[in-house]
DNA sequence: CTTGAATAGTAAGCACGCTTATTATATCTA
DNA sequence: TAGATATAATAAGCGTGCTTACTATTCAAG
Protein backbone atom coordinates (compact mmCIF):
# COMPACT_ATOMS: atom_id res chain seq x y z
CA UNK A 1 0.00 0.00 0.00
CA UNK A 2 2.95 2.46 0.93
CA UNK A 3 4.88 0.43 -1.21
CA UNK A 4 4.97 3.18 -3.43
CA UNK A 5 7.29 5.37 -2.05
CA UNK A 6 4.65 8.02 -1.14
CA UNK A 7 6.00 8.29 2.21
CA UNK A 8 9.44 9.37 1.39
CA UNK A 9 7.13 12.27 -0.58
CA UNK A 10 8.10 14.69 1.95
CA UNK A 11 11.65 14.02 1.87
CA UNK A 12 11.92 13.73 -2.31
CA UNK A 13 10.13 17.39 -2.24
CA UNK A 14 13.10 18.36 0.24
CA UNK A 15 15.76 16.59 -1.44
CA UNK A 16 14.52 17.86 -4.86
CA UNK A 17 13.90 21.59 -3.62
CA UNK A 18 17.48 21.55 -2.37
CA UNK A 19 19.88 20.45 -5.12
CA UNK A 20 17.67 22.65 -7.69
CA UNK A 21 18.23 25.34 -5.72
CA UNK A 22 21.77 24.15 -5.28
CA UNK A 23 22.39 24.04 -8.73
CA UNK A 24 20.88 27.19 -9.46
CA UNK A 25 23.45 29.21 -7.30
CA UNK A 26 26.20 27.65 -8.43
CA UNK A 27 25.63 28.91 -11.21
CA UNK A 28 24.17 32.03 -10.66
CA UNK A 29 27.04 32.30 -7.98
CA UNK A 30 29.13 34.60 -10.02
CA UNK A 31 26.41 37.35 -10.51
CA UNK A 32 25.90 36.75 -6.59
CA UNK A 33 22.09 36.49 -7.19
CA UNK A 34 20.31 33.46 -4.62
CA UNK A 35 17.43 32.05 -5.58
CA UNK A 36 15.46 34.08 -3.34
CA UNK A 37 16.66 37.21 -4.61
CA UNK A 38 15.96 36.06 -8.15
CA UNK A 39 12.14 34.83 -7.36
CA UNK A 40 11.76 38.81 -6.03
CA UNK A 41 13.82 39.90 -8.98
CA UNK A 42 11.28 38.13 -11.43
CA UNK A 43 8.35 40.14 -9.28
CA UNK A 44 9.81 43.37 -9.68
CA UNK A 45 10.81 43.11 -13.72
CA UNK A 46 6.79 42.13 -13.98
CA UNK A 47 5.45 44.99 -12.09
CA UNK A 48 8.19 47.92 -11.71
CA UNK A 49 7.56 50.24 -9.37
CA UNK A 50 5.90 47.29 -6.69
CA UNK A 51 5.62 47.44 -2.67
CA UNK A 52 7.18 45.65 -0.96
CA UNK A 53 4.17 44.71 1.23
CA UNK A 54 2.90 43.48 -2.24
CA UNK A 55 6.04 41.81 -2.74
CA UNK A 56 5.34 39.81 0.29
CA UNK A 57 2.05 38.63 -0.76
CA UNK A 58 3.09 37.44 -3.94
CA UNK A 59 6.13 35.46 -2.55
CA UNK A 60 4.02 34.66 0.40
CA UNK A 61 6.69 35.46 2.97
CA UNK A 62 6.42 37.74 5.75
CA UNK A 63 6.94 41.39 5.51
CA UNK A 64 9.94 41.12 7.08
CA UNK A 65 11.36 38.55 5.22
CA UNK A 66 11.23 40.97 1.91
CA UNK A 67 12.52 44.09 4.22
CA UNK A 68 15.90 41.93 4.51
CA UNK A 69 15.97 40.04 1.06
CA UNK A 70 15.80 44.13 -0.26
CA UNK A 71 18.31 45.42 1.85
CA UNK A 72 20.93 42.95 0.32
CA UNK A 73 19.47 43.31 -2.98
CA UNK A 74 19.62 46.94 -2.68
CA UNK A 75 23.19 46.59 -1.24
CA UNK A 76 24.02 44.12 -4.56
CA UNK A 77 22.80 46.70 -6.77
CA UNK A 78 20.07 44.65 -7.96
CA UNK A 79 17.26 46.91 -7.01
CA UNK A 80 16.74 50.83 -5.96
CA UNK A 81 13.56 51.96 -3.30
CA UNK A 82 12.25 54.57 -4.34
CA UNK A 83 9.46 56.83 -2.08
CA UNK A 84 5.68 57.00 -3.37
CA UNK A 85 5.00 60.41 -3.60
CA UNK A 86 1.14 59.78 -2.36
CA UNK A 87 2.03 57.63 0.53
CA UNK A 88 4.96 58.17 2.61
CA UNK A 89 4.75 55.14 4.63
CA UNK A 90 5.66 53.14 1.00
CA UNK A 91 8.49 52.04 -0.84
CA UNK A 92 8.07 51.13 -4.52
CA UNK A 93 10.42 48.54 -5.92
CA UNK A 94 12.58 49.34 -9.21
CA UNK A 95 15.23 47.32 -11.30
CA UNK A 96 18.29 48.75 -11.85
CA UNK A 97 20.03 49.16 -15.15
CA UNK A 98 21.89 45.75 -13.92
CA UNK A 99 19.12 43.92 -13.16
CA UNK A 100 17.70 44.74 -16.43
CA UNK A 101 20.69 43.63 -18.47
CA UNK A 102 21.27 40.19 -16.61
CA UNK A 103 17.90 39.09 -16.57
CA UNK A 104 17.23 37.49 -19.73
CA UNK A 105 20.68 35.41 -18.85
CA UNK A 106 19.47 34.26 -15.73
CA UNK A 107 16.14 33.09 -16.80
CA UNK A 108 17.87 31.02 -19.62
CA UNK A 109 20.03 29.89 -16.71
CA UNK A 110 17.17 28.46 -14.73
CA UNK A 111 15.56 26.78 -17.69
CA UNK A 112 18.69 25.30 -17.62
CA UNK A 113 18.35 24.05 -14.26
CA UNK A 114 14.61 22.55 -15.10
CA UNK A 115 16.35 20.78 -18.51
CA UNK A 116 18.99 18.92 -16.55
CA UNK A 117 16.59 18.41 -13.99
CA UNK A 118 14.14 16.41 -16.40
CA UNK A 119 16.71 14.50 -18.43
CA UNK A 120 14.65 11.47 -19.64
CA UNK A 121 11.67 12.80 -18.12
CA UNK A 122 9.02 12.20 -21.02
CA UNK A 123 6.93 15.26 -22.04
CA UNK A 124 3.93 13.68 -21.07
CA UNK A 125 5.72 13.05 -17.95
CA UNK A 126 6.62 16.43 -17.74
CA UNK A 127 3.01 17.72 -18.33
CA UNK A 128 1.43 15.45 -15.21
CA UNK A 129 4.34 16.81 -12.83
CA UNK A 130 3.11 20.41 -13.21
CA UNK A 131 -0.09 19.18 -13.07
CA UNK A 132 0.30 17.31 -9.89
CA UNK A 133 2.50 19.98 -8.45
CA UNK A 134 0.25 22.39 -9.03
CA UNK A 135 -2.80 20.18 -7.24
CA UNK A 136 -0.67 20.50 -4.35
CA UNK A 137 -0.04 23.57 -3.80
CA UNK A 138 -4.00 24.45 -4.00
CA UNK A 139 -4.44 21.41 -1.65
CA UNK A 140 -2.20 22.79 0.80
CA UNK A 141 -3.67 26.52 0.37
CA UNK A 142 -7.02 25.76 0.40
CA UNK A 143 -8.50 25.93 4.26
CA UNK A 144 -4.91 28.03 5.25
CA UNK A 145 -6.53 31.07 5.00
CA UNK A 146 -3.08 32.34 3.50
CA UNK A 147 -4.26 36.50 4.15
CA UNK A 148 -5.26 36.38 0.63
CA UNK A 149 -8.63 36.44 -1.25
CA UNK A 150 -7.72 34.65 -3.84
CA UNK A 151 -10.74 32.07 -4.02
CA UNK A 152 -12.20 34.36 -6.65
CA UNK A 153 -12.45 32.16 -9.48
CA UNK A 154 -12.15 28.87 -7.93
CA UNK A 155 -15.46 27.25 -6.50
CA UNK A 156 -17.14 23.75 -6.51
CA UNK A 157 -13.68 21.66 -5.46
CA UNK A 158 -12.84 22.59 -2.23
CA UNK A 159 -13.86 19.71 -0.04
CA UNK B 1 7.40 24.62 -26.15
CA UNK B 2 7.20 26.22 -22.49
CA UNK B 3 3.77 27.03 -22.11
CA UNK B 4 3.02 23.43 -20.33
CA UNK B 5 4.59 24.79 -17.68
CA UNK B 6 8.24 23.85 -16.90
CA UNK B 7 9.29 27.37 -16.99
CA UNK B 8 7.75 27.18 -13.83
CA UNK B 9 9.10 24.11 -12.24
CA UNK B 10 11.43 26.03 -9.33
CA UNK B 11 8.91 28.19 -8.40
CA UNK B 12 6.38 25.05 -7.93
CA UNK B 13 8.77 22.54 -6.30
CA UNK B 14 10.04 25.60 -3.90
CA UNK B 15 6.32 26.31 -3.18
CA UNK B 16 5.47 22.70 -2.41
CA UNK B 17 8.35 22.11 -0.08
CA UNK B 18 7.60 25.43 1.62
CA UNK B 19 3.94 24.82 2.16
CA UNK B 20 4.41 21.14 3.60
CA UNK B 21 7.11 22.09 5.57
CA UNK B 22 4.51 24.36 7.39
CA UNK B 23 1.77 22.50 7.63
CA UNK B 24 4.04 19.53 9.12
CA UNK B 25 5.59 22.21 11.61
CA UNK B 26 2.13 23.53 12.41
CA UNK B 27 0.75 20.26 13.23
CA UNK B 28 4.14 19.20 15.17
CA UNK B 29 4.43 22.25 17.42
CA UNK B 30 3.00 20.81 19.76
CA UNK B 31 5.73 18.74 20.00
CA UNK B 32 8.53 21.04 19.73
CA UNK B 33 10.06 18.90 16.77
CA UNK B 34 10.60 20.72 13.72
CA UNK B 35 10.89 19.04 9.97
CA UNK B 36 14.74 19.27 9.89
CA UNK B 37 14.38 17.31 13.75
CA UNK B 38 12.26 15.09 12.16
CA UNK B 39 14.44 13.92 9.20
CA UNK B 40 17.03 13.81 11.51
CA UNK B 41 15.33 11.58 14.23
CA UNK B 42 14.67 9.13 11.55
CA UNK B 43 18.01 8.32 10.77
CA UNK B 44 18.56 8.01 14.41
CA UNK B 45 15.60 5.40 15.17
CA UNK B 46 16.47 3.06 12.28
CA UNK B 47 20.04 3.03 13.12
CA UNK B 48 20.79 4.17 17.01
CA UNK B 49 24.06 4.74 17.93
CA UNK B 50 24.46 6.88 14.36
CA UNK B 51 27.34 9.05 14.10
CA UNK B 52 27.22 12.85 13.58
CA UNK B 53 29.36 12.57 10.12
CA UNK B 54 27.09 9.42 9.22
CA UNK B 55 23.97 11.77 9.41
CA UNK B 56 25.52 14.54 7.82
CA UNK B 57 26.18 12.41 4.50
CA UNK B 58 22.90 10.98 4.93
CA UNK B 59 20.81 13.95 5.68
CA UNK B 60 23.37 15.56 2.85
CA UNK B 61 23.94 18.29 5.09
CA UNK B 62 27.04 19.86 6.12
CA UNK B 63 28.48 18.49 9.81
CA UNK B 64 28.71 21.83 11.31
CA UNK B 65 24.38 21.81 10.59
CA UNK B 66 24.29 18.32 12.42
CA UNK B 67 26.07 19.60 15.25
CA UNK B 68 23.44 22.45 16.11
CA UNK B 69 20.65 20.56 14.79
CA UNK B 70 21.81 17.99 17.58
CA UNK B 71 22.82 20.63 19.89
CA UNK B 72 18.93 22.12 19.73
CA UNK B 73 17.55 18.23 19.41
CA UNK B 74 19.40 17.45 22.64
CA UNK B 75 18.35 20.47 24.93
CA UNK B 76 15.07 19.52 23.44
CA UNK B 77 15.48 16.04 24.90
CA UNK B 78 15.35 14.38 21.82
CA UNK B 79 18.61 12.74 21.14
CA UNK B 80 21.40 12.21 23.49
CA UNK B 81 25.31 12.24 22.59
CA UNK B 82 27.29 9.21 23.94
CA UNK B 83 31.45 9.02 23.54
CA UNK B 84 32.67 5.87 21.66
CA UNK B 85 34.56 3.91 23.61
CA UNK B 86 37.20 3.04 20.97
CA UNK B 87 37.50 6.91 19.47
CA UNK B 88 37.45 9.51 21.42
CA UNK B 89 36.67 11.92 18.48
CA UNK B 90 33.02 10.36 18.05
CA UNK B 91 29.74 11.26 19.43
CA UNK B 92 27.22 8.29 19.13
CA UNK B 93 23.35 9.73 18.95
CA UNK B 94 20.82 7.83 20.43
CA UNK B 95 16.86 8.36 20.76
CA UNK B 96 15.63 9.29 23.97
CA UNK B 97 12.52 7.96 25.71
CA UNK B 98 10.72 11.09 24.80
CA UNK B 99 12.02 10.49 20.88
CA UNK B 100 10.66 6.32 20.74
CA UNK B 101 7.39 7.07 22.43
CA UNK B 102 6.29 9.82 19.57
CA UNK B 103 8.67 8.23 16.71
CA UNK B 104 5.08 6.65 15.53
CA UNK B 105 3.11 9.90 16.10
CA UNK B 106 5.21 11.73 14.12
CA UNK B 107 5.06 9.44 11.49
CA UNK B 108 1.64 8.98 10.77
CA UNK B 109 1.57 13.03 11.02
CA UNK B 110 3.57 13.26 8.59
CA UNK B 111 1.44 10.30 6.34
CA UNK B 112 -1.55 12.65 6.88
CA UNK B 113 0.36 15.57 5.50
CA UNK B 114 1.42 13.47 2.47
CA UNK B 115 -2.22 12.63 2.08
CA UNK B 116 -3.51 15.55 2.50
CA UNK B 117 -1.16 17.07 -0.33
CA UNK B 118 -2.37 14.45 -2.62
CA UNK B 119 -5.92 14.97 -2.76
CA UNK B 120 -7.74 14.00 -5.70
CA UNK B 121 -3.93 12.10 -7.32
CA UNK B 122 -4.60 9.13 -9.01
CA UNK B 123 -2.65 6.01 -7.76
CA UNK B 124 -1.04 6.26 -11.27
CA UNK B 125 -0.10 9.81 -11.05
CA UNK B 126 1.51 9.62 -7.24
CA UNK B 127 3.57 6.35 -8.39
CA UNK B 128 4.58 8.57 -11.54
CA UNK B 129 5.36 11.48 -9.46
CA UNK B 130 7.46 9.67 -6.89
CA UNK B 131 9.27 7.79 -10.03
CA UNK B 132 9.76 11.47 -11.89
CA UNK B 133 11.28 12.72 -8.44
CA UNK B 134 13.36 10.65 -7.98
CA UNK B 135 14.70 11.03 -11.42
CA UNK B 136 15.48 14.33 -10.72
CA UNK B 137 17.61 13.85 -7.44
CA UNK B 138 19.54 11.25 -9.45
CA UNK B 139 19.69 13.61 -12.23
CA UNK B 140 20.89 16.43 -9.77
CA UNK B 141 23.11 14.00 -7.97
CA UNK B 142 25.12 12.41 -10.39
CA UNK B 143 28.43 14.55 -11.49
CA UNK B 144 28.38 16.36 -8.70
CA UNK B 145 30.35 14.96 -6.66
CA UNK B 146 28.48 14.38 -3.67
CA UNK B 147 31.17 13.54 -1.05
CA UNK B 148 29.61 10.31 -1.39
CA UNK B 149 31.01 6.99 -2.84
CA UNK B 150 27.28 5.00 -3.53
CA UNK B 151 27.66 5.01 -7.17
CA UNK B 152 28.48 1.51 -5.91
CA UNK B 153 25.80 -0.34 -8.04
CA UNK B 154 25.14 2.37 -10.47
CA UNK B 155 26.62 1.77 -13.88
CA UNK B 156 25.85 2.02 -17.56
CA UNK B 157 23.27 5.26 -17.08
CA UNK B 158 26.03 8.42 -16.75
CA UNK B 159 26.62 10.44 -19.39
C1' DC C 1 58.37 7.46 18.50
C1' DT C 2 57.60 11.47 15.83
C1' DT C 3 55.92 13.80 12.10
C1' DG C 4 52.10 14.55 8.85
C1' DA C 5 47.68 13.64 6.83
C1' DA C 6 42.96 12.45 7.56
C1' DT C 7 38.78 12.48 10.28
C1' DA C 8 35.11 14.04 13.95
C1' DG C 9 33.33 17.71 15.82
C1' DT C 10 32.79 22.72 16.86
C1' DA C 11 33.12 28.14 16.49
C1' DA C 12 32.15 32.36 14.12
C1' DG C 13 29.63 34.74 11.07
C1' DC C 14 26.39 35.08 6.93
C1' DA C 15 21.59 34.27 4.15
C1' DC C 16 16.83 33.70 4.46
C1' DG C 17 12.91 32.24 6.58
C1' DC C 18 10.12 33.06 11.09
C1' DT C 19 7.56 35.51 15.49
C1' DT C 20 6.81 39.41 18.14
C1' DA C 21 7.05 44.26 18.84
C1' DT C 22 7.78 49.17 17.31
C1' DT C 23 7.55 53.43 14.40
C1' DA C 24 5.48 56.25 10.98
C1' DT C 25 1.72 57.29 8.34
C1' DA C 26 -3.23 56.88 6.60
C1' DT C 27 -7.84 56.31 7.28
C1' DC C 28 -12.09 55.76 9.62
C1' DT C 29 -15.41 57.18 12.98
C1' DA C 30 -17.52 59.57 16.68
C1' DT D 1 -11.13 67.65 14.53
C1' DA D 2 -9.53 64.00 17.85
C1' DG D 3 -8.88 59.39 18.89
C1' DA D 4 -8.89 54.62 17.45
C1' DT D 5 -7.68 51.40 14.02
C1' DA D 6 -5.26 49.73 10.07
C1' DT D 7 -1.30 49.50 7.12
C1' DA D 8 3.87 49.80 5.43
C1' DA D 9 8.12 49.07 6.83
C1' DT D 10 11.63 47.94 10.13
C1' DA D 11 14.11 46.05 14.58
C1' DA D 12 15.50 42.26 17.53
C1' DG D 13 16.32 37.73 18.06
C1' DC D 14 15.76 32.67 16.74
C1' DG D 15 16.13 28.13 13.51
C1' DT D 16 18.48 25.90 9.83
C1' DG D 17 21.25 25.90 6.14
C1' DC D 18 26.07 27.58 4.43
C1' DT D 19 31.61 28.70 4.20
C1' DT D 20 35.84 29.04 6.39
C1' DA D 21 38.82 28.09 10.06
C1' DC D 22 39.97 25.71 14.22
C1' DT D 23 40.84 21.78 17.93
C1' DA D 24 41.24 17.09 19.18
C1' DT D 25 42.17 12.68 17.93
C1' DT D 26 43.47 8.78 15.04
C1' DC D 27 46.14 6.60 11.52
C1' DA D 28 49.98 6.03 8.24
C1' DA D 29 54.92 6.45 7.24
C1' DG D 30 59.58 7.02 8.36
Amino acid sequence: MVSDGIDRLGFLIHDVQRLMRKRFEARASGLGLSSAQWRLMVRVAKEEGITQARLAELLEIEPISVSRLVDRMEEGGWIQRRQDATDRRVRMIFPTEKASAAYADVKSLAGEVYEESLTGVSPEDRRMLIRVLDTIVQNLTDGEASSLEKMKSKEGAAA
